[in-house]
DNA sequence: CGCTTAATTGACACAACTCAAATCTCGTGG
DNA sequence: CCACGAGATTTGAGTTGTGTCAATTAAGCG
């Protein structure tokens, strides 16, 4: 699971989190998350609204401002997040400083599944974003009492295992007009298009950031962006957001 | 578990541990499964010895010469195959014929999965192999009589993905001498010494194939063997058998 | 509105690729 | 058991797509 579409630049409160608040009569025990515009989606989808105090009780979010850890590669992995709003980036480090970004996270993505003990990478806020926090243990409780959250963890292991079988196709095959287009075209499918129809993408990350993600310096990607460009295939609508004149340009690049 | 850098330990996530391997042979109602080498490993390690009629009636063993394709990228996928012995190669194809190989299957491995309808690989024996074939249905029913299996399933497919960012890493950052580097550890830890106690890899796959796997081109790969072997970390011992002389030079190159 | 950071552009370098030829491997048949 | 031949591997020479370094321009923010 990848990339999405997103928004606020609003920033939001770091540090104490409120804890559950007080719940009221009827609704009172499903609690917070029957109103998570992340209900459906992740982890939680696999619940039905009975199931949700259990839910409820374990979680909690958190909004985090823009550039804000979340997970750190290596460090004990006592948590795992589901994403509400905003997008993270995932990245693993090298011991020189290199970075390769392994995909952005967005609304019902869940970080931080560890195989061992430690987290397989650093996950951080790209922009402001809202993500809820369940301790391991609450989670394999959870698996235990509803095993269709199992389940919907290997759907979403499998889709992900999937999406970086394609990056890896892309890193070793691909050369840089072909990333560049392969990602934009991923990213078109999964926005929605300008009033006007044309479809268009939204990249609230840094430009060096989707180059960490395509194996490209940014140098690189701009280029190519210009030439894509000139080729009549994308324009520059805004710094964060690119209009597709021509997919089948893409398409053929790709 | 295609191998690559990290051979994770078991998922802490996923509950069901390695059970213990089955302790007497004289159970003839198992049928077939009970002597198989890769009894303990895959899906199979998932059941107890009570279960092995479960396997042994829904699954085929399947003898096959080198080169020979199990499953195609895209063909509707009616069944997953558990490599016994022999080792296959993962591939992706592009429409131009470039191919990516992304990862290598040994005995205990699970070939097939998939998210859809169809293979996201194709799969093809690199040398004489020994696969298991199963069903979909038939795994389907298993995982539902044994939730363990899909405790396995999730394990096993989260150290793929594992091993698939890990791999995203070596391709998005790493140089050709890094790479292969990284290749010959990750193989030495997963393989015996030789009776000297000095640490090899064994290698039956051609050279090009190692390329595909490490984004790199035979030639490439040829000469950065030989700039390690002129370095004094590795003595090539037979075309596909490779003597590690000095695990710290591979490190600091890795 | 000024300052800091991000993005772009240009000039150049180099790691890896391409093409081509030589050499090695290994299975096969004599 | 050895010679043969097809395919695999290695080596060489030259090319090129990206990376690197540096300077400029644009964007975001207080």
């Amino acid at each position: 699971m990848t990339f999405s579409v997103a928004a606020a630049t609003t920033a939001a409160i770091v540090p104490p989190p409120i804890p559950a608040p007080p719940t009221r009569a009827a609704e009172t025990v499903t609690g917070r998350c029957a109103g998570c515009s992340a209900r459906s989606k992740g982890l939680c989808g696999a619940l039905t609204a009975g199931d949700l105090p259990d839910l409820s009780t374990t979680s909690r979010p958190l909004d985090l401002l823009s550039a804000t850890p979340v997970v750190m590669e290596g460090e004990e992995a006592e948590a795992v997040f589901t994403v509400m709003s905003g997008m993270l980036k995932l990245y693993k480090t090298l011991p020189d400083g290199r970075q390769q970004i392994t995909g952005f996270a967005t609304a019902g993505d869940v970080i931080g599944l560890a195989v061992d003990s430690g987290y397989a990478y650093t996950a951080e806020t790209v922009t402001a974003s809202t993500v809820c926090r369940m301790s391991r243990t609450a989670l394999r409780r959870l698996m235990e009492r509803h095993p269709a959250v199992q389940g919907r963890l290997l759907a979403m292991t499998s889709v992900e295992l999937s999406a970086a079988q394609d990056q890896i196709l892309l890193l070793g095959c691909k050369t840089a007009v072909e990333r560049v287009s392969s990602f934009l075209l991923a990213l078109s499918r999964r926005s929605r298009p300008l009033a006007d129809g044309t479809p268009s993408v939204f990249l609230p990350m840094p430009k060096v950031d989707i180059g960490a993600y395509l194996g490209l310096r940014p140098e690189t990607l701009s280029r190519v962006l210009r030439k894509l460009e000139v080729a009549g295939a994308i324009t520059r609508l805004t710094n964060d957001r690119i209009r597709i004149e021509d997919p089948a340009v893409l398409e053929a690049a790709a």
